[in-house]
DNA sequence: TTTAAAAATACAATCGATTGTATAAATAAA
DNA sequence: TTTATTTATACAATCGATTGTATTTTTAAA
């Protein structure tokens, strides 16, 4: 029952060809005459003969795996980012594993010490919520390792960063609410340790002092953006009655502060017209739909993955940004 | 920068000590001396040993590892199971690899043959709508693998099933329709080679017959329960106006159909009383929210995974089913 | 035909941990 | 004290593929 695997010294042994040749001769070297080659790889077929990783990755101390370390995977935005990452990653001959860091900071540290425990060659990271301590990651690069940042970008040296253009994007969406006729607009902001959510405000900003709208910090409500985040900002809102916009950083906090709103009698977008940013699958469905910012994720995880295997490969490392473009969906909530 | 690593036999070279014993220590043999033990422990935390566990997995052919094969991790279901696995995994030492056959037979077959290449040491799996033929399971199996199947069974010998009363669901969430005033109700059902679906369907079925309202084949759609699978239903559901409940065997489908139907004038729950399965975060969410049949995923997850590592860990086999309850969530989609 | 150069293959060490067997040390029994 | 028995440690092979070096074979040049 259970068969005993093939191994290269089988081939060797029933060729009479060293198994250095087999193993040269089945990684395509050119230090193999094309006829023993073709010898060898006919008899492999043969004998069913499977490559046996683990011997490969001990001899070689790689693994041929990348990891994608985020903070929750049923996220509609991550989920499209891991699409785009498995695909070019099949592309090129690595496999994937995922690892969820739920926002804990402890978490994720135990997850790349354990990614580093096996040998995993790259990684791609959307960091933590928690995280503003970057040993755990300078532990994995000192061991010769790239990472690419996507989504959150972090300034350690010698990385990759993927991401989106908050700024444009947050100013363009603050702006179609100032065209809407929104003087008064609210903004639920995120840990300002995480950089996406800094340039999310600054983009608000931005729009503001370009309408000469003043700015009232008793506006910008700071929070995790959960879903209970965003009844406990409504709540607050509410109680400034000339709120009548209203930029969420996240779509999860957006939508939840609108069903409060409305429980509240508030009519959206009549009273507040709200924008998020994710254009998560259910922001099409509530009502009214959520105006949101789509951002291009497959592609986000085609690049990143792109760049990661390329540094893996070249065993180079590089220190560039690439920042994509977002774009605003206009549906009912703000549309008046 | 890049420090090598310390291995077993700097250990035992620096405590003269020999390599064999200092593995048997680091692993807790009783083979050996408290006292070794405690010096080998001691100089493994000062040099900052960390068992390389590339060269551990070839010796031994295990890998400490085990993997989750499911169609799409953006579902909340499977997301709310791979939590659960993942729990269970962490406290027993074992890793997880995640990954998304997307309903394809072609891709889970390809991950099914990564994995054995990467010798996992067990699978949880929920196989794929298109999955028919087993082969590949069974080729995982020879090697003397464990395989636990959850969500969608699946009668392989020597499997464990865990899955939950798909039928009693069905026939409660039926029930309720009925005991709402529902004389004609649809059903949206899945592919019948999934086990699962039939079981919804033949609850479905046992309801109606309990209440002897007669079975009406025009009434029963089947399709993949996707987004425009609920629409194109829908659609069809409404050449006949005499149906006035639906219970769908998703809830994806069951949103894409209530949308559908409001747009078309129909009142939910008054012209038509929808139940859906899976509780969905958006059921919650859309209006008329949506009553629903809420599965214990996270309880799934951990009770796979003990199953598995329990079968991985005595090299034993089993053959038996669990079944899980499932609640009723009534909400306004059915409230008249 | 002989020699030099290039190409193909064989030899042997290695990656680092594990494990069956042999030996040495410690303890108990005679 | 000597022998038998148990306990602790050392020796050495092994998992299977990879790779630097050495050797043989082939081809080309003289």
């Amino acid at each position: 029952m259970n068969q005993k695997k093939i191994t290269i010294h089988d081939i060797s042994r029933v060729l009479g060809i060293d198994s250095s040749t087999v193993s040269r001769a089945l990684n395509d070297s050119d230090r193999v005459t094309q006829k023993t080659k073709e010898l060898i790889l006919n008899k492999a077929k043969e004998l069913g003969y499977q490559r046996n990783i683990l011997a490969s990755n001990l001899r070689t101390n790689k693994t041929q795996t990348i990891a994608i370390v985020l903070p929750r995977i049923s996220r509609y935005f991550f989920a499209t980012v891991i699409a785009g990452i498995e695909e070019t990653a099949q592309e090129k001959g690595f496999n994937v594993v995922i690892c969820q860091s739920l926002d804990s900071f402890e978490r994720e540290k135990k997850i790349i010490h354990n990614l580093i425990a096996n040998r995993v060659d790259g990684i791609l990271i959307s960091i933590a919520m928690e995280t503003t301590n970057y040993e755990h990651l300078e532990s994995f690069q000192s061991l010769g390792n790239p990472i690419v940042f996507f989504d959150r970008p972090c300034h350690l040296d010698n990385c990759v960063n993927i991401t989106i253009d908050n700024y444009t994007a947050s100013f363009k969406a603050t702006e179609h609410l100032i065209l809407k006729g929104c003087k008064h607009i609210a903004h639920f902001s995120g840990k300002q340790n995480i950089d996406l959510y800094k340039q999310r405000k600054e983009g608000y900003l931005g729009a503001l002092q370009k309408y000469q709208i003043p700015i009232d910090e008793n506006l910008i409500f700071e929070s995790n953006l959960s879903e209970e985040d965003g009844v406990i900002m409504a709540k607050k809102m509410l109680e400034n009655p000339e709120i009548d916009g209203l930029y969420s950083s996240n779509d999860t906090a957006a939508i939840s502060a609108i069903q409060y709103l409305k429980t509240q009698g508030k009519k959206i977008p009549q009273d507040i017209a709200v924008v998020g940013f994710n254009n998560d699958p259910i922001a099409a469905i509530i009502e009214p739909s959520l105006t949101t910012v789509n951002q291009p994720g497959f592609e986000i995880g085609k690049i990143a993955a792109n760049q990661l295997i390329l540094q893996i490969e070249n065993k180079t490392s590089q220190n560039n940004s690439l920042i994509l473009n977002s774009e605003l969906i206009i549906r009912d909530s703000s549309n008046r």
